[in-house]
DNA sequence: ACAAAAGCAATAGTACTACTATTGCAAATT
DNA sequence: AATTTGCAATAGTAGTACTATTGCTTTTGT
């Protein structure tokens, strides 16, 4: 396994991309600054044209690298999962309980990311909070099933798969691990956003990572106990 | 209460709009044909130009009554969670068993739902895809704080709010109410939109209601059971 | 070493979407 | 009967997503 941590690297699906960003110099602008430009303005305020003058370039440079901005929204997104099982992968080897395995990767998946720089064109941070706040545009309209034929959501997928094989050993009659990690997921980030914009949906209190604990709980208590289904 | 039930009605903030749909014909044929057209084409593919050719009128004339199609999107949201609250105070009423009152509410959170044509030009079903598929769009976005002064929101806060009293009618001591309900609100319209197009994130199986069991077990131990936190 | 080929970004566009300014007509009010 | 008010229709503009073509630079084969 620790072999792995080495070699295993981020790797997003080739059928996302026209020319692979991380080939060259103007490649990896294209991906900082569509970062920098989706936080700041949201997916809606970026498009190409701004990009462009953002990172001194042009539009038609931009499209030998991407097909449209909902790739790379699908291309930021599928770098994300691939980075966070990473993480997982790293933070859980080696340790032996189970539940602590569990509760490994239910911080990781709820909580505000550490910054690591394996790459130094991608600002982690600003990349969760696109993650948080653009990634369910990516997969909530009609091209869904095109995108995902194309594997746009392997990665995300993979990841959900491997926190429910956890749940399964933890757990091994539950039935409901992948709805349970992908409600997980994606609740958390919709509490992050809440928490910031409409507060009366949540509960966020003073104390720190009121969301992993409130997801924590609900993920423990639901797999221990199954009698009231 | 039963008073209450006669005379609420649905009813939709007043910034919504610039001229109230139901007090014409025409605005009555923009909201149906509003909701045909986003639930066929998706809110990225309806658009004004369209739904006029549709509903045999021009754009002017729907910028008459909608400012945008995102205040659209926000109208028929909004109507959705007011008809939603009338559904829950008529299946609680007289339910004294708290138990009984909060398995009802999951299940209207979480079930599809049976019509009933209120106003015969609103099909709550597609209203309720619209919904599932579309409404998060409407909060995830950098006008959030903007539309939610002007009260976009508050009839689902409103909804969000009435079923936490019963969660805490339920269990006094719980601290999380309103981010359980949203996320069980939330994780369900995911869970369906799973179910159809990315059934590796789900585990739905043949028996019907997979998605109100599950929930439906996730809140009872949570509630009733806070000592793992 | 040098010509051919391949890969690159730049320019200049098109098609379409969201939204607006203005006008003419009809109903209501005085 | 004249004036006001409210309605939808026409004809636009600004801005967005995307494309076709060109010219320059680097790589490749002999």
């Amino acid at each position: 396994m620790k072999n792995l941590l080495t070699t295993v690297n981020v790797q997003v699906c080739e059928k996302l991309f026209l020319k692979d960003p991380e080939s060259s110099e103007l490649g990896k602008r294209i991906i900082m600054g569509s970062i920098e430009q989706i936080d700041k303005l949201g997916f809606e305020g970026y498009n190409f044209r701004k990009l462009a003058n953002y990172i001194k370039t042009t539009e038609a440079s931009i499209y030998r690298y991407f097909e449209s901005k909902n790739k790379v929204l699908l291309y930021l997104t599928s770098w994300y999962w691939s980075w966070m099982e990473y993480h997982l992968v790293f933070q859980i080897t080696n340790v032996k309980s189970v539940e602590e395995r569990l509760k490994r990767a239910i911080s990781l998946m709820t909580s505000i990311v550490e910054v690591d720089h394996i790459n130094p064109h991608i600002d982690e941070k600003s990349l969760q909070r696109i993650v948080f706040s653009e990634s369910m545009k990516a997969y909530m309209n009609k091209e869904v099933d095109q995108e995902n034929k194309e594997g746009a959501f392997k990665n995300y997928k993979q990841f959900v798969g491997r926190v429910s094989e956890i749940i399964q050993e933890a757990s091994p009659n539950y039935k409901y691990p992948h709805m349970l990690v992908s409600t997980v997921i994606e609740g958390a980030h919709l509490q992050h956003h809440f928490a910031k914009h409409l507060p009366s949906l949540t509960n966020i209190t003073e104390e720190e990572n009121t969301i992993s604990s409130f997801y924590l709980q609900v993920v423990l208590n639901t797999i221990n106990n199954q009698s009231e289904a």
